[in-house]
DNA sequence: TTGCGCTGTGATATAATTGTAATATATTTG
DNA sequence: CAAATATATTACAATTATATCACAGCGCAA
């Protein structure tokens, strides 16, 4: 089983080696110095572990955790600089699931990171679709769009679940009623109310998720 | 399952010593040894996996992995040079799923590529057809010239997915009637118009892949 | 049962594609 | 070479596809 971490720092040190140790561990591993490019990077790609540094410039790495908070489970480990403050540092790395503080032993880290991976398996990454600022839990069959929840009906959030997991592919409107109505003999045009009912929920007033391809159906593409 | 690995790189000791390792190792090699070669081999052939070392003559591995990224998702490694700036080589090898500093341990390549091809195992993208710099998805109904979204329209896709399907075999206008407008009855030389509509997209001046068959009708080539 | 939200239908509006017909150009044939 | 035949090109009209809307029926929950 491949294991995706984010590692979050701006000491391009420290993120070497990081790099260097979890790789030759085998995890598959990806970077971002700072605030942004974290949640860039997060939003993107689909990771299984986040290590985080507090101190990050622009966006701080404690901002960057209540962010990825508002609609994620992801375990997230926090590196602190040592302070004796420990108040202090449970403060920073609140919402965190672990931190570690600087400098720490990779050992240990590593045992924490499995530790964390093993505890959240199968709970949160299969439940949940994510394509940019919009997330489906096929579970609590709820939706997030732009960190506000949306209310979809059945057929509108099944609709949208099918078109999502499969991102640029066209289904015809056959297709759809076979695959969601199951029997369904009416109007094959009730697809495009469905439809029209879904954008004007998530999409403003241009098409951004739900796409037409003429002549043929609907597709789901993020751009 | 034959896996077939495309190795480039300007060194004919590494290409060799590259080949004879993972030859024993059951995979099916070729090689190349610069950017033109590599694309030229990667166009033509079909592969699994490529190893594509940065540092090449003329065309580099970097410009070759995003010219590649344009039209294929196929599993790449990159190899570079060793280096203290990490940053450096994570813009080296953009684009890339992996990279090995060289020199590298062969035995941790070999894991490395049979991660890859696990990974991407299965996803053999029975749905893309790919000529020259053409590629069509049937599935997404999209076509991609020369690395850019082409849009066609329903019947300007379903005749080009025809005709190169099958390369070189002459579509009278009754046979592209029958086989995509199904139920037509017509006047004939409405393909005519459609091909005509669809030259306008996909060829140039000149006709570069719809071919007319004088007295006949239409055919696919890509000479 | 009543009310409310979800679904499906049909009518109308809008948009894009497709077919037609006329003309121009090219190729073949006698 | 000229006539005959085939294909190319163009503009526009006709057709087809999608978008939008309002309303009615249905079912579920209060």
């Amino acid at each position: 089983m491949v294991r995706r971490v984010l590692i979050v720092d701006d000491e391009p040190l420290i993120v070497k080696g990081l790099k260097f140790s979890l790789e030759q561990e085998g995890y598959v591993t990806d970077c971002a110095y700072n605030g942004e490019e974290a949640l860039e990077k997060f939003n993107s790609g689909k990771f299984d572990i986040i290590l985080l540094d507090v101190m990050l410039p622009g966006i701080s790495g404690t901002e960057v955790c209540h962010i990825i908070r508002q609609t994620s489970m992801i375990p997230i480990i926090m590196l602190t600089a040592k302070s004796a403050d420990e108040d202090k540092i449970e403060g920073l790395t609140e919402g965190a699931d672990d931190y570690l503080t600087k400098p720490f032993n990779t050992v240990e880290l590593k045992a924490r990171m499995k530790n964390l991976l093993r505890r959240t398996k199968g709970e949160t990454m299969d439940n949940q679709v994510k394509v940019k600022d919009l997330v489906m839990d096929k579970e609590k069959r709820t939706v997030i769009l732009r960190g506000e929840s949306i209310e979809l009906t059945a057929k509108e959030f099944d609709i949208l679940l099918l078109l999502i997991t499969n991102p640029g592919k066209v289904f015809r409107r056959e297709d759809l009623l076979e695959l969601i109505w199951k029997d369904y003999s009416g109007d094959i045009r009730t697809v495009d109310v469905h439809i029209r009912r879904l954008r004007q929920k998530i999409d403003g007033d241009k098409p951004e998720y739900v796409y037409t391809k003429w002549g043929v159906g609907y597709y789901f593409a993020e751009n």
